[in-house]
DNA sequence: TCAATAAGTCAAAAAATTATGACTACTCAA
DNA sequence: TTGAGTAGTCATAATTTTTTGACTTATTGA
């Protein structure tokens, strides 16, 4: 845990959980973890622009987080689950929230010519 | 607006708002602009933790999303106000998705004596 | 004219996040 | 014992975000 962390939690104990599911890949994998259990090639299929180390930390993160549970299923090939705990499960309406707003992510600097 | 940003909005066109509200100050200033207009003075005293450049830099960020608008008041002693857009009221709910989980943000590495 | 108040700006450095590209570890089946 | 599949790690580099600390601008009242 960073000193950023730390403030945020001072001043807004709540906005601080914002910070659990921000990063460049978390809000991605969360969403597909919300429909199943999800797996680290998996996620590097659904998400080509994402680099392995991108996602491990993510993933790394999210479990950290107490949002993720990494399962080890010893199988055929051998696999990783990745489930939803209970925590996570408590993180949905945000994101349902999110999905609520009837808004496009209108960008103001968009290309004249796209 | 930079690659990163472009990579989320491909992949999770609404979660991309969620990084519109996220920094180190911004969701605080978000939060009391909730309240009512704020002014940077006033958010200088109440973010002691916060320097002057890091809540320019947010008030900022957050105009140039259209979350915020600047007021400039001209009185006595020179006012400048932020007022919440319409755009900014809609990102209301989510906050209030966030305050109705009723978890206390737990951190795992807690020192032992605090 | 001078100081006070409000709202900043600026260049540079430090810190945090993310990307690169090669390499590892385990299991299983041929 | 060798190769294929899955799930990564590692050191380093690039990029983005945030901090530092001094400086600026505009208005007003004494």
């Amino acid at each position: 845990m960073t000193t950023q962390e730390n403030d945020i939690l001072i001043e807004c104990p709540k906005e601080y959980l914002l910070k659990l599911l921000t990063g460049k890949w978390k809000p991605c994998i969360f969403r597909y973890a919300t429909q199943g259990p999800v797996r680290f090639g998996q996620m590097v299929k659904l998400l080509p622009e994402a680099t392995r180390q991108g996602l491990t930390n993510a993933l790394r993160e999210l479990e950290e987080s107490d949002i993720l549970e990494r399962r080890v299923i010893k199988l055929k090939p051998l696999h990783v689950e990745y489930h939803l705990t209970e925590l996570g499960l408590e993180f949905i309406p945000i994101f349902k929230a999110i999905e609520a707003l009837n808004l496009l992510p209108v960008r103001k600097n968009q290309p004249l010519h796209s």
